[in-house]
DNA sequence: CGGAGTGTAAACACCG
DNA sequence: ACGGTGTTTACACTCC
């Protein structure tokens, strides 16, 4: 959803980063900031991730910005101050703009302790989703204070009713493992980032924790079944309300029995022991029913495993990446350089490893909602959205609602980047300007987008270096011969890919994508252009094939008619000396991609069918796992 | 260290 | 006069 202008402006002038402007309003916002750290992008991107990992450190155009502010020097002109000093005076006092705070807004996972101590869960084991170690540990902490309340209850009521010396001992333990499990927490919550071994402190801590946990629950299973829990009926009810436990009864909530299958209304609590006693006796059905409850359990618990071992995993593979970053030794244009993008700039240029289309087709909606600047060059932009227009050209304007529409970044800054996009479509050749009814068009001109890689392709390391997977991307093709048949060649390789099997795992994917292609669009995988061992992908079934990696083949497939018939072309006319000079003298012409065959839609239903597969998959393995 | 590429800012011209 | 568009220049910065 594009904006209007006006509300462009008003988020130009509340919200804006432009280096001149830095030095008059101050300290520069976090791009991301977080207040609270309660908001979360919805989805997050390998470079969002990392730079969550970086936050600490300064931001990509922040510290960019604060550079320039020292080293900047006077304005050419004494009068550029113009819009400035109000624009930054309005900004002093403004809040953060409506784009961008809603971004920031978004909606996020409460914390049960967030909530200001709502309702502690009342299952014995709540699911944890794979999210911030901080609020798993948040989590079972709410869920120890239960615990914790519960048993300074069996406490009391013991004390009351002079327990038996068999029921005094299991509270001894169960408070030993309260004590226990809490000193675990107290540990791990004062731990640093998971270590990368495996038998780190805190994987043995969290096994232990479990352990603990496990052990707990089992003694709070005998205390349900035949232990001191049960209330006798004759109890005062004042001890019944004391701390208002009774709601905090595991099978009595809202007036309702919570015994699996029941729910039973009871008006009070007294009621509800009644009916306990009477409906749920130490019967076949009732011991039956426990049991299915032990597995449930169990199932939790094992989920709980599973999810607890991917995050570590994730905690591990993201710092791994981001040392992988500060260490010295980074392969120029390496694999990580696109996809994990540390505090510094990051740029992901058209040099650099990461597929333009792939990325953005991936995080599309991520990328729509969150205030993130895209890792790409303008000029690459550029040419995505005219690629993705169904013309492969558009009006200026047409360019820049493609950038609203796309990247809740450029809802505000409007004159700069703007200002950018129309610097970079003059600037570079391959952006042409075409002239026809309803106005300029700009059109892209693939191969003089190319042409302006090779120089550095020769830096790209070699295929055994560190990060580089796969296929090498072709030899940077110093004749327009040789260029057309590797795209020819890429072409070939990926029509028998698209038609015989797919990329399929997420190890697969991260490769292709972390490849230091300087092709990035068209040198995927799948493509393996006769320069790598392409046996792999033959290998596996379509089944496998995840949705993303179903969306980046399309585009790619596209790119790649595409660059090849640009190519042809630029082989038997004299095309590719078209360039800005003769920008004047195109009015009228018609692009030379203007006739080009929409091939995409002749890919549709497979990729469609491959994608709804992958998603059923993913449904079974989340049916699976619980 | 230097060149290429890039982002940003700004001036200016042209046009409707 | 004004705003949109397009071109150009300047400069700072990163990457190679």
């Amino acid at each position: 959803m594009c904006l209007q202008r006006d509300e462009e402006d008003v988020a130009y002038i509340n919200e804006t980063r432009p280096m001149v402007q830095l030095a008059l309003r101050g300290p520069e916002p976090a791009l991301n900031s977080n207040p609270g750290g309660a908001a979360k992008p919805p989805l997050l991107n390998a470079f969002e991730l990392d730079r969550c990992l970086d936050r600490e450190e300064s931001g990509r155009w922040g510290g960019e910005a604060a550079r320039r502010r020292r080293r900047s020097s006077p304005p050419r002109r004494a009068s550029p101050a113009r819009e400035h000093e109000p624009l930054s005076l309005a900004r002093a006092s403004a809040p953060t703009s409506p784009t961008g705070g809603s971004a920031h807004s978004s909606p996020a996972p409460v914390s049960p302790a967030g909530s200001g101590g709502a309702a502690p869960p009342r299952s014995p084991l709540p699911l944890v989703a794979p999210d911030l170690l901080a609020m798993q540990l948040l989590d079972q902490h709410t869920q120890l204070q239960a615990l914790m309340k519960q048993r300074l209850f069996h406490q009391h009521h013991m004390q009351k009713q002079h327990m038996s010396s068999e029921a005094a001992k299991r509270q001894l333990e169960q408070s030993r493992l309260q004590d226990q499990i809490n000193l675990n927490l107290l540990s791990q919550s004062h731990l640093p980032p998971p270590d990368t071994s495996p038998g780190s402190l805190q994987q043995q801590l969290g096994a232990q924790q479990q352990q603990l946990v496990q052990q707990l629950q089992a003694v709070q299973r005998q205390y349900l079944m035949h232990g001191p829990l049960s209330v006798p009926p004759n109890a005062p009810p004042s001890l019944m309300l004391w701390g208002g436990e009774v709601e905090e009864h595991p099978l009595f909530g809202r007036g309702v029995c919570k015994w699996p299958g029941c729910d039973a209304l009871a008006e009070d609590y007294q009621a509800f022991l009644k009916h306990l006693e009477a409906a749920h006796t130490l019967d076949d059905r009732s011991a039956a029913q426990a049991r299915v409850q032990m597995q449930v359990v169990a199932q939790l618990e094992l989920q709980l495993r599973r999810e607890r071992d991917r995050l570590a995993a994730m905690m591990r593979h993201l710092h791994q990446a981001r040392d992988n970053h500060h260490a010295p030794k980074h392969a120029h244009g390496g694999a990580s350089e696109g996809a994990s993008p540390g505090p510094v700039r990051r740029r992901v240029s058209d040099k650099s490893g990461v597929a333009i289309a792939g990325e953005i087709q991936r995080n599309r909606e991520f990328y729509k909602s969150a205030d993130v600047r895209p890792p790409f060059t303008y000029a690459s932009l550029i040419r995505q959205a005219i690629i993705e227009s169904p013309d492969k050209q558009l009006t200026l304007n047409e360019i820049y609602n493609w950038f609203q529409s796309t990247f809740c970044y450029f809802r505000r800054n409007a004159a700069t980047w703007k200002n950018a996009v129309r610097h970079n479509l003059s600037l570079h050749k391959c952006f042409m300007r075409v002239e026809n009814v309803k106005g300029a068009v700009w059109t892209v001109d693939e191969v003089e987008f190319y042409k302006r890689r090779p120089q550095r392709a020769a830096h790209a390391p070699p295929p055994h270096a560190p990060g580089f997977m796969g296929a090498q991307s072709p030899p940077m093709m110093t004749s327009p011969h040789g260029y057309s048949e590797a795209l020819k060649r890429n072409l070939q390789g990926m029509m028998e890919d698209c038609n015989l099997s797919y990329m399929s795992n997420d190890d697969h994917m991260m490769q292709t994508e972390d490849y230091p292609s300087s092709h990035d669009d068209y040198n995927r995988a799948p493509i393996m252009n006769g320069y790598g061992n392409s046996s792999t992908s033959h290998e596996v079934k379509a089944e496998d094939l995840s949705a993303s990696e179903a969306q980046d083949i399309k585009p790619n497939i596209y790119a790649l008619k595409n660059e090849m018939q640009a190519s042809d072309y630029s082989n038997k006319g004299d095309y590719s000396n078209s360039n800005k000079e003769s920008s004047s003298i195109r009015s009228g012409e018609t692009s030379p991609y203007d006739d080009y065959p929409r091939s995409e839609d002749r890919y549709r239903p497979s990729i469609s069918h491959i994608k709804d597969e992958a998603e059923n998959l993913s449904l079974n393995e989340q049916r699976s796992d619980k």
